[in-house]
DNA sequence: ACTTTTGTGGGTATTTGTGGGAAATAGTGG
DNA sequence: CCACTATTTCCCACAAATACCCACAAAAGT
């Protein structure tokens, strides 16, 4: 199959890779090329915060979400609040000659980050995780993701969603 | 990685680094890039409003700031004891010539700063932070911040002034 | 089976961070 | 006012981390 030449919106699929020791981590090709297609080679990497795992943004996503925080008034106590806990552990990153991205030590450390990496692509971007936190986060018993399904896509959700 | 050539509108990034024996914190490579390429090497540094942290800020970005000062009636005494909390332990601060910047004792004590300093930048500014007191600040409760989101990003603060 | 792409590892030159000493300045007491 | 001490500034040197590079192994495609 040749994905080189589809251009995405949205990123898409999760996958296995792995961390060397310098804490490198080579972003999938397939990967790779959807997010060359999506522009730079420049990235925001920043802690997720509701998970321990990280998220990988573009910079025009990013951009636009700072355009719109800059707005909220700075002299409210709890805009400083919430702009510090979403900048949290955000860093530049760009990819290597090899298309490779270094994540720093203290990402690593937040993320619980060993050899075992998974890129989860999500509508809400992309997430980094560790690979057996992942699993745990994905493998709920049947019942409670029975439950959680409901939750969401119940009908008294079901016009919020795209 | 190459982020030398990268002209910044708005500084970016989350950095640990150390604080010497003198006081001295020098400037992590990446955030002094961005800061030179503000222009100068002397900046504004003070006391936080909101937090026991410090403020970072160019010339021009504090121009700015005492320009809107400026625009408040001097005659309401509200107001004028606003100016001076608002100044309190303002600091002209240069680079040495290897990247660092010298921060005085008193500013050191209202930060409660040690060994470990977080640089946290930010759409409303670089702020300078003990690193355990950065690590409370930032990890709330998900409940505690889902509820910060709602009041921030909520209607009631969407017409905030920038 | 051969070619090309992808993933992985590691060596080295350079940059960055850190510490400490000497020179300069300020502060103190006689 | 001078001598002495303490503090701050400036500078250099070393250690550690990082960027850059290349090379090879593994996988995928032809």
């Amino acid at each position: 199959m040749n994905l080189q030449s589809i251009d995405v919106k949205e990123l898409l699929g999760v996958y296995e890779c792995k961390m060397d020791a310098k804490g490198r981590v080579s972003v999938p090709a397939s990967l790779k090329k959807q997010l060359l297609s999506l522009g730079s080679h420049g990235f925001i990497l920043k802690r997720s915060v509701f998970s321990k795992c990280l998220e990988l943004h573009t910079q025009d996503e990013w951009a636009s979400v700072t355009n719109s925080l800059k707005k909220l008034n700075r002299f409210i106590k709890k805009n400083n609040e919430f702009i510090r806990m979403f900048h949290a552990g955000v860093k530049q990153v760009e990819m290597d000659s090899s298309g490779r991205i270094l994540i720093s030590k203290d990402l690593t450390n937040f993320a619980n980050l060993e050899s075992n990496i998974v890129f989860s692509a999500t509508p809400f971007g992309l997430e980094i995780w560790n690979l057996s936190d992942y699993e745990k986060a994905v493998n709920l018993e049947d019942n409670d993701f029975a439950q959680l399904t409901e939750e969401v896509m119940g009908e008294k959700n079901s016009d919020g969603i795209s």
